[in-house]
RNA sequence: GCCGGCGUAGCUCAAUCGGCAGAGCAACUGAUUUGUAAUCAGUAGGUUGCGGGUUCAACUCCCACCGCCGGCUCCA
């Protein structure tokens, strides 16, 4: 017995296993309502049913421009590429096959290596299923009934799922299209021919239940839409995305390099990376300055002693350079974060009431031994230097503090015009034992963080098991180029290491008493290496002019005019302009062009007739040719946009949505 | 760290079945003196990531290492 919601709102009862088409067949007429409303999502391509609740199924309508469908439309199609590997290949067993973000993967285990060699092949079979366009059928079953539907299918990671996870389900569904059954809570299309244009993306590695101690398997990323034409869009996207890559224009602009005789994950910034990032400092300072922040000045270095005090070095002790021992007694780690230090010197003195808030920054540099596989460009590295600062302050003072905070951490972004970040409350997970300290701190902090959230207008998405382990915290979150998201900025409350379990730091309150502060960590960036991976696929390497390496170039129409060119040059100098010229006997078309390449934001283009009139014929990156004026107004033209920080151009909406799975077309 | 792929001039890429390592751009030199996205000519540039092995012969095949890329795991 199962009852049908149409998307019309009307209800209809069966008393049969129902399939989509049955239904559709049926109730086509009482459609008509909900079909109108669903015209702006594009073309109606067919009928499904939506996620089942027990004893029940919801319709909908798939349309073509509507996310949902389309997750349900790329599960299907996982299940198609499924039963074209299990035609090809031998041994074949299945275990997970969600969606993505912008696709599907399944993970398979098979004795033969998958390489992308082996995709031909796949989709070739992949597309004779969806010629043969065989109905999604649902079957839905009792637990034991399907468990030996598992086990004679030998599909032994179906079994352990339904023995372990959803041992509490007393039915289950499959999901059957010809000869491929498959375990699956739908909803799928009503058959494989809605399949418009599919495409495998590529072969990796994946953990069963994502445990690395477990078995790997083997995962296949495809991508599935309505219609060639938006896979073709989508696939053009990519592409142009990948121009954004941080790591080719840091190449290309030479903004920074990685040596491997240097190591790998460490960061040589080049001159014009070093002129980015310096900018960002003096920002990044300013406001410090603003906030009554005061600078401090840690080493590099710290004996392991205070890592075991504060707790990381047991936590963390495979993912640090290893201790550098002088003898038994004394040993060093490469300081791995700043906290430690910056407590050492609240704990110099005794404080007072008084001193609170005390709010201590410094850009430390640390160092992490992240494992090799995990390292990319300047997004994932061994050392990096975070613009970090800790703030002590009493219990009362924490709310105002935290949103300091994260007002500090909004402000820089939006002077960036990096919109697209979304906030991520990183709460403790209850079932994990790595966290410390009491729960009834755990839950004020992440209480207390919820609320500044609010207050700020913030709307943050709570994700548990992402908190420090000393405490829970808000991070800005971004997407990069390719659809990956990166923590950047992080506010960070911590009422464990003042603990006495800790480093025991005190206060003595109003009353003579003694008190213990609280901690917040913060870092609006981050790290400047992450911060400026990021920043250079925000602007797709044209900065605005303010952070621009290079921000002015003179461009002598010949060699008549190097005097002249050379007076504009050490006119732009003196007020303060990062500024070059093009000396070199080309034309200067070819000029322009190297300038507009290596995205210089102005060009002051001098002939005769400007060393004449005494004026520079302005040339914007953008807007092309401004014109001639009088240097005067040119140079007042670049300090305003200086001075207004103005950004005229980003570019970081994602290609793709960020790699998260949907709803729609999970597994169970 | 794990799975898979890749590594040829500064950059982007060729080199058929294992048979003389090549092109464009950049660089350098000379000519040219140019007004808003590529002037012409010449020169130089290589232990094919590193180290072994197979072979008459290795960029090409095999082994180990290093590095990079896509995922997974991890991210104080």
């Amino acid at each position: 017995m199962l009852t049908v919601s149409l998307p019309s709102g009307d209800r209809k009862t069966y008393d049969r296993p129902v399939t989509a088409g049955d239904v559709a067949a049926e109730i086509g007429a009482r459609l008509a309502k909900a079909a109108v409303a669903a015209q702006a999502n594009g073309k109606i391509v067919g009928l499904t049913e939506a996620l089942p609740q027990e004893g029940e199924v919801s319709l909908r309508l798939l349309t073509e421009k509507d996310p949902e469908s389309l997750g349900v439309l790329r599960h299907s199609c996982a299940h198609v590429m499924a039963r074209a590997i299990m035609r090809l290949y031998e041994g074949v067993l299945l275990a997970f096959g969600p969606t993505t973000g912008s696709g599907f993967y399944y993970d398979i285990d098979c004795e033969r290596p998958i390489t992308q060699d082996d995709f031909p092949a796949i989709e070739a079979e992949m597309q004779k299923i969806v010629d043969e366009d065989e109905p999604f059928e649902r079957l839905d079953r009792s637990r034991e009934e399907a468990l030996a539907v598992c086990e004679s299918l030998g599909q032994s990671f179906k079994v352990e799922h339904i023995e372990t996870e959803l041992a509490s389900h007393p039915t289950l569904s499959f999901y059957r299209q010809g000869e491929f059954i498959d375990l699956c809570r739908g909803p799928h299309i009503p058959s494989a021919g809605r399949i418009g244009a599919f495409k495998l993306t590529s072969v990796a590695g994946a953990y069963w239940k994502g445990d690395s101690n477990r078995q790997q398997l083997q995962r296949l990323y495809g991508t599935a839409f309505f219609d060639k034409k938006s896979l073709d869009e989508h696939m053009e996207r990519l592409e142009e995305a990948k121009k954004r890559d941080h790591r080719e224009l840091g190449k290309r602009l030479d903004l920074f390099t990685i040596s491997p005789l240097v190591g790998s994950g460490l960061i040589l910034w080049m001159p014009k990376g070093a002129t980015v990032r310096g900018e960002l400092e003096s920002f990044i300072k300013e406001e410090l300055k603003k906030r009554r922040y005061q600078p401090v000045y840690t080493p590099n270095i710290g004996r392991i002693e205070l890592y075991e005090t504060s707790g990381h070095y047991p936590y963390y002790a495979d993912s640090q350079f290893p201790p550098i021992e002088v003898d038994q007694n004394e040993r060093y780690l490469l300081k791995p974060m700043n906290c430690p230090h910056h407590i050492q010197i609240y704990k110099s003195r005794p404080r007072t009431y008084r001193d609170l808030p005390l709010r201590l920054a410094e850009f430390g540099s640390v160092y992490r031994f992240e494992q090799s596989g995990e390292l990319s460009g300047m997004t994932r590295v061994r050392g990096f230097c975070q613009d970090d600062a800790h703030i002590f302050c009493t219990p009362d003072q924490v709310a105002d503090e935290f949103r300091g905070c994260i007002e500090m951490t909004q402000l820089v972004l939006d002077c960036l015009g990096m919109k697209n970040y979304r906030v991520r409350l990183g709460l403790r997970d209850p079932k994990s034992d790595k966290y410390v300290g009491g729960d009834e701190l755990w839950d004020n902090a992440e209480r207390s963080i919820r609320e500044v959230c609010e207050s700020v207008g913030i709307h943050a998405t709570a994700e548990q098991g992402e908190a420090a382990f000393y405490g829970p915290k808000a991070d800005f979150v971004v997407t990069d180029c390719i659809g990956r998201e990166w923590q950047l900025g992080t506010v960070q409350l911590d009422y464990n290491l003042p603990s006495a379990a800790r480093f025991d730091l005190e206060y003595t309150g109003t009353g003579n008493s003694a008190e213990k502060p609280v901690m917040i960590h913060r870092a609006p960036l981050g790290s400047f290496e992450r911060f400026v991976g990021v920043l250079i696929e925000h602007f797709a390497g044209a900065f605005p002019l303010w952070l621009a390496p290079e921000q002015v170039r003179v461009l002598p129409v010949s060699e008549k005019s190097f005097d002249y060119a050379r007076e504009v040059e050490n006119a732009l100098f003196a007020e303060g302009f990062r500024v070059s010229a093009d000396y070199r006997s080309e034309k200067l078309g070819s000029k322009i062009r190297d300038a507009q390449l290596e995205l210089t934001p102005y060009m002051l283009v001098v002939g005769p007739r400007d060393a004449e009139s005494g004026t520079v014929s302005v040339r914007d990156r953008i807007e092309g040719d401004l014109g001639a004026m009088p240097l005067d107004a040119a140079i007042a033209h670049l300090k305003k946009e200086v001075a207004e920080k103005r950004v005229r151009q980003t570019f970081s909406a994602a290609p793709a949505p960020a790699a998260t799975e949907s709803a729609a077309g999970n597994e169970y």
